[in-house]
DNA sequence: TCTGGGGTCCTAGGACCC
DNA sequence: TCTGGGGTCCTAGGACCC
C-alpha cells in the first residue's frame, strides 16, 4: 500500500473557545459551556478552569462545587455549528479527502496533496494558522501514517499542538503508551486488559492474536493491530458516508414526573422532531424504539418492529405511545427518548452529483454539517 | 438539585424456518 | 421417539465515541 498522510485535527475547547472568541471578557478565566443552567452537564470547558478538575460530563452542580468561580454559558449549538461549517471549508482547499469525525474533528488524508505543497507539516501549519486567523481559534494537529496514530497524535500535545508521527517512530511512541490513550479503548477494555497485566500498547501489540480473540472475541484481532499501531482504515469524505441507521431525540425533563399527560405531551414533540428529520433527509423506517430513564436513573429502551414504513409524526407517536402505556412505570421519569431505525432512502438528495463536483462549495460543506449538527440547536426552550 | 444528547457497533438468547 | 445444524430476524443491553 501507498504510504499514506493522515492529519487529525482536533479544535481546542472548541464550545468554549467559540464563545471566548464572542466575549473576550471570558478570556484569562475559567469559564464552561453547559447544555442548560440547571440539570445539565458541561459540554466544554477551557484551559483555566480545567486545574480545578473540571471536565466535558461533569454536572454543573459539581464544576460549581469545584470551582466556584466557574462562569457557565449556555451553549448556542447552531452558532457552533455555522463556525463548524466555515472550518470544513478551510480544510477542503487542501485536499478533497476531508472526513467529518465530529462538529470539531476532522481526518485529512494529504497524501496526494504534497505535490502541490512544500511539505506535509507544512499543510498543517498553514491548516492552523488559517484557522486562526480566519476564526480566531486554535486546533491541534496530529500527523501520522494511518488515522489512528494522527488521533493519538493532536491529543499528545493540547492545546495548539503539531505532532508528527513517523513511521520510524510508530514503535517508541506506543511502547510506554497506556493502553487507554488509543481512540476505542474505553475504560471497560482499560480495566480487563490491565487485569490481564496489560497496561502498555507496546505490551498489548506483544501478546498473541488467538490470546485476545479468546478474551474479546472479534475486536482482538483489532486490538492487536491497535497495539502496533496499525489502522488500514480509510478517510472517508462527507459526500461518501453510507446513510445513518437511526435518527433519534431524547430530552431530560426539568424535573422528574410521573403525570401521564406531560409525558404524553413530550413523546408527542419528540416524535414530530424525530418526523421532520426523517422527512426532511428523505427517510422512512420500520422500527420505533423508546428509552425511559426513571429517577434513579436507570435506563432502559424498548423497541417494536413494524410491518410497514413509516416517517410521519402521528405514526411514531402511535407507536412509541403504545410501548410506553405497555409498561408500568414505578417510578418518575427523568428522560424520555424517540428513535426510528431500519431506514430506508425515500429519495435521493438532489444535489447530491453536484455535491461530488463541487466539493470546495462553501454552502455545500455548510448543508452537510447542518444535516449532521443542525438539530443540536434544538434546546428544551424551544420545545415549548 | 449529582449524572446531556446524538450516534455506531457488537453480543447473546429466543423464535422461526429449512 | 431422544433429537442436528445453519441461517435470519427480533429484542435488549453494553461499550464506546464526541
Amino acid at each position: 500500500m501507498v504510504h499514506r498522510i493522515i492529519l487529525h485535527i482536533d479544535m481546542d475547547a472548541f464550545f468554549i473557545s467559540v464563545e471566548q472568541r464572542d466575549d473576550p471578557s471570558l478570556i484569562g478565566k475559567p469559564a464552561a459551556v453547559c447544555g442548560s443552567l440547571s440539570r445539565s452537564v458541561i459540554t466544554s470547558a477551557n484551559y483555566e478552569a480545567r486545574p480545578y478538575g473540571i471536565r466535558a460530563g461533569m454536572s454543573t452542580q459539581e464544576a460549581r462545587r469545584r470551582c466556584p468561580g466557574l462562569i457557565l454559558v449556555k451553549g448556542d449549538h447552531s452558532k457552533y455549528t455555522r463556525t463548524s461549517a466555515r472550518l470544513f471549508s478551510i480544510l477542503k482547499d487542501y485536499t478533497p479527502l476531508v472526513e467529518v469525525a465530529s462538529i470539531d474533528e476532522a481526518f485529512l488524508d494529504i497524501t496526494e496533496s504534497i505535490l502541490l505543497f512544500k511539505t506535509p507539516s507544512h499543510i498543517a501549519q498553514l491548516i492552523k494558522e488559517r484557522i486562526l486567523k480566519e476564526e480566531g481559534l486554535t486546533c491541534s494537529i496530529g500527523m501520522a501514517p494511518n488515522k489512528l496514530l494522527a488521533k493519538l497524535g493532536s491529543r499528545l500535545k493540547k492545546p495548539d499542538g503539531l505532532v508528527i508521527i513517523q513511521k520510524e517512530e510508530v514503535e517508541e511512541i506506543l511502547r510506554d503508551l497506556p493502553v487507554e490513550k488509543l481512540n476505542g479503548i474505553g475504560p471497560k477494555l482499560t480495566e480487563a486488559l490491565n487485569s490481564m497485566g496489560i497496561h502498555t500498547c507496546g505490551q498489548l501489540g506483544k501478546v498473541p492474536v488467538c490470546t485476545l480473540t479468546e478474551r474479546f472475541g472479534v475486536i482482538g484481532k483489532r486490538l492487536h493491530e491497535m497495539g502496533m499501531g496499525i489502522d488500514r482504515s480509510a478517510v472517508i469524505p462527507f459526500d461518501e458516508e453510507e446513510d445513518p441507521k437511526s435518527i433519534s431525540h431524547s430530552v431530560t425533563l426539568e424535573e422528574d414526573t410521573s403525570d401521564p399527560q406531560r409525558l404524553r405531551k413530550v413523546l408527542l414533540q419528540l416524535s414530530e422532531r424525530v418526523s421532520q428529520r426523517m422527512r426532511k433527509e428523505g427517510f422512512s423506517g420500520s422500527r420505533v424504539v423508546l428509552t425511559v430513564r426513571y429517577s434513579d436513573f436507570y435506563t432502559f429502551t424498548k423497541q417494536k418492529t413494524l410491518a410497514q414504513w413509516i416517517n410521519n409524526g402521528n405514526e411514531i407517536f402511535h407507536h412509541c405511545f403504545e410501548i410506553f402505556e405497555s409498561l408500568s412505570h414505578p417510578k418518575p421519569i427523568r428522560l424520555l427518548g424517540v428513535g426510528v431505525s431500519h431506514l430506508k432512502r425515500e429519495w435521493v438528495q438532489l444535489d447530491l452529483f453536484e455535491k461530488r463536483e463541487k466539493r470546495n462549495n462553501l454552502l455545500k460543506a455548510m448543508d452537510r454539517v447542518n444535516e449532521r449538527f443542525g438539530d443540536w440547536t434544538l434546546t428544551w426552550a424551544e420545545l415549548y
